[in-house]
RNA sequence: GCGCUUGUGGUGGAAUUGGUAGACACGCCAGACUUAGGAUCUGGUGCCGCGAGGCGUGUAAGUUCGAGUCUUAUCAGGCGUACCA
């Protein structure tokens, strides 16, 4: 019988389906096991190649762990919020639910074809209201916590208002954007909107005044890693500073916790470095500095305290209000003016211009620890919205405070023995301390106590700083974080809206009992004409706080109704708890039932790209701490073990067009020359240069390209010349880039599964490489997956019957080949090896093939283990063997040492290192028999026999070393 | 600059605690069959050499009887990040 993947697929498909097979319950007899892949964004052009890959990989591992009796959660939904939908929407109007819809659907056919065990009917989308319900339910309970870091976790706002009543802010340590300070007599002074103005500064969903990245061009904010090299990361248009007031997440909070939880994750250690850099942990102190002549001080942050004595400057950031104070009224034009320009400047241009700039306030700080008078400048590479915005500059240590003291030729002061500073500064943390004053004038004498750091090292050094600042509260030591609050407002329509009404500009949560609050339809999707977000173009979109529902905005009277916010979330909210909610994915009345998060716990198995390192999988982290806090999510995180799928790139291929005509030219004939401006090469042809366009790969085979094909392309191309080369023929260049609709490279997952069949794509997309490998993408292997799965059905068969035989005892040679396969597969699924099971089986194939092998206590445990690889052929044979059941509920096989055991062992012989020959010993064979016959020669040829044998090194079934003299 | 990571045939990639380097697949070569096809099957295929043999895991050194694997230095590519004080 033939092979028949088209027909096998189809009805397993159509099987699954129908008898319900991959559909999961909480089972309390089981143990669990929850697999995840990170959700798609359907976006319109559907799946490719690439898409699959980390999908085949959790695919296989949850089938391989339902095999193992366990009870496997392996959902799929959808990331259904995002820009390109909206942007689709405001070109075209189409509604971006109707977008999402559409592309959604055809996404799912294009996983059916694939063959997935995924539970469909706990499927996700989180722009639904019975998903977003939560996603905004949360950011109410975030709105309604403070951090307290005296017990490290999220507690009720309640807690924090009884403390101001008692005693204002006294004894208080918890998370907050600047330290305030008031008596509980203030506060209980205070009216309602003050109250809540200062409690801004402590929920962890906050209102914040804060710097923003600004894209004009999108027309909305963007948070930090959505900004890729000053640009936007989708679209890559410019982004600006710009000062908003905006609702913002106090990730921050979650610092310490985010960086220690790292330690307890199964995950690579280049993410995990990548998280921790982001987060950006730094240990130093912050020192106060008195302005001279002004009833001013300012605070600076270091972590080199043992730099004190080689300040010769002091630097405030161009946004610090600090400037406007200390700027002295003979250089206010130049600060302004200097301001003016450092604004105009864009995120983007900062980046790359690293060129010194800055100017002088006309004040000077006084240090501490010498009383001396440095001038305070401001300056760009100053950021505000690190540490605390102003640093002292010891330019003789640091390359920056160099760069700018060498430009305004200001004074630098060398602190380490032996360091040369002459042309560049000593930036290291290694050597002795020097020019620290013993006794003379040069430092300020406290409580009777100098500063003395002369001939300690640079750690005995900062450590005797930190304490002499703290002892004599000049300052005091701090951990620094880069990682910042999350912007978590955006100006667009097609995200989640916040169920928040303002009073007085006050915000207000809605009822937690009237969530969701669905998002409005509107007649543009672009922002109003003045200047609000795509929501003020609703019409009825204001909160009646009598009957709690939504009302029109005509009834606003800001006395029972009042306007709703217009901003909605941003894609991350959405994705940031979805692992929780499949859990109990239909549940109205909670996130997560208490019974179902018990059971599931976290997330065992997490596959995905590693893109998401400084995104959502910190959002995600910290959002499951908020909710482990709140009792809700069980587990402190939410990602066990985490694999990420490299990428699948794509051939793009380019053919070559003169400027100003329409005559392409062969890759050969063309003169190539590096253009050093222009940093890349140039081609030329007769003189004349040709640009690269981009060609689709299905016109294109072995680098020749199909001129008749693209000329039935698109209409450019229909009236084009093309000069061909001497053998007639167009030659395109190619390069390997990313797979994306825009390059022309994108292979279709269904174009395979229609030539070859979803088992040989799930065994090829395996076979390709590693995991977590970025690789091309390239037909030319996939052939050798297809004649193995011809090969491996045909073993079963014989003409048009099923060959294999009941009762036959398998020999020893078939039993070692089973259980060869079993243990190379059993350890290669553990290790998440793939790319080395397949060539396994196909060994295991031919070897079968061979010995002609036809028995069902081989043959039937083999369709076991590669049900997890090809399940459709799998679920095929197993119904052919005489099964009931899908072979997704068969066991997995266990493998047998006993096997594996030869008669004889095969041992390489050795003089020195130089293998000679191989001989065969009986099995069990002990090292003192070998090494006696290796004395006496007896495997010894004639020319070493007079020599001397030093020493015989036996690795039992392997290798037999003599080593002679 | 800093951090992480990877270097093995024509190609993708194997190689257990250091123990016959190149599994498996693609490609290529030869052959078989053939209704001449992009089908199927068999054999060969790291490099140099007619051969015996020699050389081979980015480069250089080291440890070892023995190194792709361990140590040190160095070079090259990939990813991330970027004025973080």
């Amino acid at each position: 019988m033939e092979y028949n993947f088209r027909d096998i697929e189809k009805k397993w498909q159509q099987r699954w389906v129908l008898q319900q097979t991959y559909r999961v319950q909480e089972d309390g007899s089981r143990k669990k096991f929850y697999v995840l892949n990170m959700f798609p964004y359907p976006s319109g052009a559907g799946l490719h190649v690439g898409h699959p890959l980390g999908y085949i990989a959790s695919d296989i591992y949850a089938r391989y762990k339902r095999l193992r009796g366990y009870n496997v959660l392996n959902p799929m939904g959808y990331d259904a919020y995002g820009l390109p939908a909206e942007q689709y929407a405001i070109q075209t109007g189409q509604h971006p639910a109707i977008t999402t819809e559409g592309n959604i659907a055809r996404y799912r056919e294009q996983l059916d074809k694939i063959g997935f065990s995924f539970d469909w009917s706990r499927e996700v989308r989180t722009c639904e209201p019975g998903y977003y319900h939560w996603t905004q339910w949360a950011f109410q309970r975030m709105f309604g916590s403070f951090y307290c870091n005296a017990c490290q976790k999220a507690q009720p706002i309640e807690k924090l208002i009884e403390h101001f009543e008692k005693q204002g802010t006294a004894g208080l340590d918890v998370a907050q954007t600047e330290e305030l300070t008031f008596t509980a007599d203030e506060w209980n002074g205070w009216d309602e909107r003050r109250q809540s103005e200062v409690l801004m500064n402590y929920r962890l969903a906050y209102l914040g005044e804060t710097m923003v990245n600004w894209c004009p061009a999108l027309g909305t904010v963007l948070a930090n890693d959505e900004v890729v090299n000053g640009v936007s990361e989708r679209g890559g248009y410019p982004v600006e500073q710009k000062r908003m007031r905006q609702w913002c997440l106090r990730v921050s909070a979650y610092a310490q916790r985010l960086l220690d939880g790292l330690d307890t994750l199964e995950w690579s250690e280049s993410i995990k470095e990548t998280q921790r850099n982001w987060i950006g942990r730094s240990e130093g102190a912050e020192i106060r500095i008195a302005v001279a002549d002004q009833d001013v001080s300012f605070t600076i942050f270091t972590t080199r305290a043992d730099t004190m004595f080689g300040v010769t400057f002091f630097v405030l950031a161009p946004e610090s209000e600090l400037v406007d104070q200390v700027t002295t009224p003979e250089q206010r034009a130049a600060v302004d003016e200097y301001i003016k320009y450092v604004k105009s400047r864009t995120e983007r241009e900062r980046m790359i211009d690293h060129t010194v700039t800055g100017v002088f306030t006309g004040a000077y700080g006084i240090n501490p620890i010498t009383g001396e008078r440095c001038p305070i400048y401001v300056a760009e590479y100053v950021l505000a919205g690190y540490g605390t915005g102003a640093i002292m500059a010891v330019p003789a240590h640091d390359s920056r405070d160099y760069a700018f003291a060498k430009h305004f030729n200001l004074p630098i002061i060398p602190l380490i023995e032996g360091a040369d500073v002459s042309e560049q500064s000593y930036d290291a943390k290694e050597g002795k301390v020097m020019n620290s004053p013993m006794s003379d004038d040069k430092s300020v004498v406290y409580d009777g106590e100098r500063l003395i750091l002369n001939k300690k090292s640079i750690k005995e050094a900062i450590a005797e700083t930190k304490r002499f600042v703290e002892a004599h509260q000049l300052g005091r030591v701090k951990v620094n974080y880069r990682l910042r609050d999350a912007i978590f407002s955006r100006q667009r329509y097609w995200g989640e809206p916040f169920p928040v009404y303002y009073r007085d500009g006050m915000p207000q949560m809605i009822p937690e009992e009237c969530l969701p609050l669905e998002l409005p339809e509107v007649d543009k999707f672009l922002p109003t004409e003045t200047g609000e977000p795509p929501l003020g173009n609703a019409k009825r979109w204001a909160w009646d706080t009598k009957t709690n529902t939504v009302a029109d905005n005509a009834m606003i009277d800001n006395k029972t109704v009042f306007p709703l916010e217009l901003n909605t979330m941003p894609g991350f909210a959405g994705s940031s708890a979805y692992y929780l909610r499949y859990m109990d994915p239909h549940n109205d009345a909670a996130l997560v039932s208490e019974q179902a998060a018990a059971y599931w716990q976290n997330v065992d198995l997490y596959v995905g790209g590693s893109e998401h390192a400084t995104g959502h999988l910190i959002y995600s982290r910290f959002w499951n701490k908020f909710l482990f806090d709140l009792g809700v999510s069980k587990r402190e995180e939410p990602f066990q073990k985490l694999i990420n799928q490299g990428m699948i790139q794509g051939w793009s291929s380019f053919v070559y067009r003169l400027r100003g005509t329409n005559t392409f030219v062969s890759f050969d004939l063309l003169d190539e020359h590096y253009d050093d401006a222009k940093k890349k090469n140039v081609y030329t042809y007769q003189g004349t240069e040709a640009d690269p366009v981009y060609a689709d790969i299905s016109m294109v085979s072995a680098g020749v390209l199909d001129v008749e094909k693209i000329r039935q392309w698109t209409p450019e191309f229909r009236e084009a010349e093309f000069v061909l080369n001497p053998n007639g023929q167009y030659l395109v260049s190619q390069a390997i880039e990313k797979m994306s609709k825009s390059k022309y490279n994108v292979v279709n997952p269904d174009d395979i599964c229609e030539k070859y069949g979803a088992d040989t794509l799930r065994l090829y997309e395996m076979f390709l490489g590693p995991i977590e490998q970025s690789k091309p993408w390239d037909v030319a292997g996939i052939d050798g997956c297809f004649r193995f799965l011809k090969k491996f059905w045909n073993i079963f068969w014989s003409k048009d019957s099923l060959a294999v035989t009941d009762d036959e005892t398998p020999t020893a040679a078939e039993m070692k080949v089973l259980h060869k396969l079993i243990k190379k597969v059993t350890e290669d699924i553990e290790s998440f090896s793939y790319n080395t099971a397949i060539p396994a089986f196909m060994i295991a194939t031919n070897e079968l093939a061979q010995l002609k092998c036809q028995k069902r206590a081989v043959l039937e445990p083999i369709v076991v283990l590669i049900a997890p690889f090809a399940p459709h052929i799998a679920e095929e044979l197993w119904e052919a063997l005489g099964h009931q059941t899908s072979v997704c509920d068969a066991q997995w096989p266990e493998f047998d040492e006993k096997y594996l055991v030869e008669d004889t062992v095969k041992m390489m012989v050795a003089f020195n290192g130089k293998t000679r020959f191989s001989i065969d010993f009986p099995a069990g064979t002990d090292n003192a028999t070998v090494e006696a016959a290796a004395r006496n020669h007896e495997l010894t040829p004639k020319y070493v026999e007079d020599k001397q044998i030093v020493k015989v090194i036996i690795v039992p079934g392997r290798m037999i070393n003599i080593v002679v003299k």
